[in-house]
DNA sequence: TTGACAATTGAGCAGTTGTTCAACTATAAT
DNA sequence: ATTATAGTTGAACAACTGCTCAATTGTCAA
C-alpha cells in the first residue's frame, strides 16, 4: 500500500500515500491548533501558573502577590499583562491598588482540571 | 485592615498582611504548580501541537509525519522526543519505520478538550 | 502642588528553545 | 558485504522570552 514519491516538502523519498491523505482530510484546523499552542504557551510559565494558583483562592493587588511570589512587582506586572492579554485574569482600581482576580469561572476550571490532571498522574 | 511593613521578599512597603498570610496557607503546593507549567510547557509548541493533532487521527510513522507538516524528519524526530519524553506519545518500530500514536485515551481527552475550549470562546 | 507609593512600561541582557546541518545508527534488500 | 532509506542525535546558530533597571503614570494625602 506505500507509494515511493519524492515530496518538495519534506526530506522524505517514500510515504504511505494514503494516510498522509486522510490525516490531510481529518485532521483539526491549523488555524485551531496555533491558537491552542499560544493559549498553553500563556500557562507554560511557572511565574504565570503561580500567579494564577495564587488568585484562584483570592484576589489581590500587584503587590500582594509580589510579596507572596517573592518577586518584584516590576516582574509581577510584566506577566499580569501577559494574563490580561490573554483574558486569563481581570482586574479593578480601588485607590493605589490594582486588584487582580482569575477572569471567569471557566479560567478556574481549566486551572483546577490541570492541577487535578498532575496529581493524578504517576 | 492594612498593615504597613517593609518586606525583604520583593520592593513593597505596604501589604495587606492578613490577605497573604491566608493565600500563602490555602494555596496549591509549588511543586505541583511547577510541574503543572512543565506540562503545558510540551504543549505550548506549535509543531509538537500539530504532531499531538495528527496523532489524534491516526497512526503516522516520522516520514509521514514529515510530510503532513512540511518539516525535514530530523526536525520532527527532534519534536517527537520531546512528547515522547513528557510521555505524551508512544512507538512502535515496524522495518524501517517507527510509528507513532498518542500515548492513552487521557492524552486524547486533554488534547480533545482543550481544542473544544479554543472552538467556544470569542 | 508637592511628596509618597502603587503600578506600568520600554530597553537591554541573559538564559532558553527550535531548526538546521552533518554524522551516525538501524533495518532491509540486492 | 554493500547499498539505500528511516530515524536519531549533538552542536551551533538564530529567535524568543523573562527579569532587571530606570523612567513614567496614576492616585491619594498633607
Amino acid at each position: 500500500m506505500d507509494i515511493h514519491l519524492h515530496s518538495e516538502m519534506c526530506d522524505c523519498d517514500m510515504v504511505h500515500a494514503d494516510v498522509v491523505a486522510h490525516v490531510k482530510e481529518v485532521m483539526e484546523d491549523t488555524e485551531v491548533v496555533y491558537a491552542l499552542s499560544d493559549f498553553f504557551k500563556v500557562m507554560s510559565d511557572s511565574t504565570r501558573m503561580r500567579i494564577m494558583a495564587v488568585l484562584d483562592s483570592d484576589e489581590l493587588c500587584v503587590c500582594d502577590l509580589a510579596e507572596v511570589l517573592g518577586m518584584t512587582k516590576s516582574a509581577v506586572s510584566h506577566q499580569l499583562k501577559v494574563l490580561k492579554d490573554a483574558q486569563l485574569v481581570k482586574f479593578r482600581r480601588e485607590g493605589k491598588n490594582v486588584f487582580y482576580t482569575l477572569k471567569d469561572h471557566h479560567v478556574k476550571t481549566i486551572l483546577e482540571m490541570g492541577i487535578e490532571h498532575i496529581k493524578e498522574r504517576d
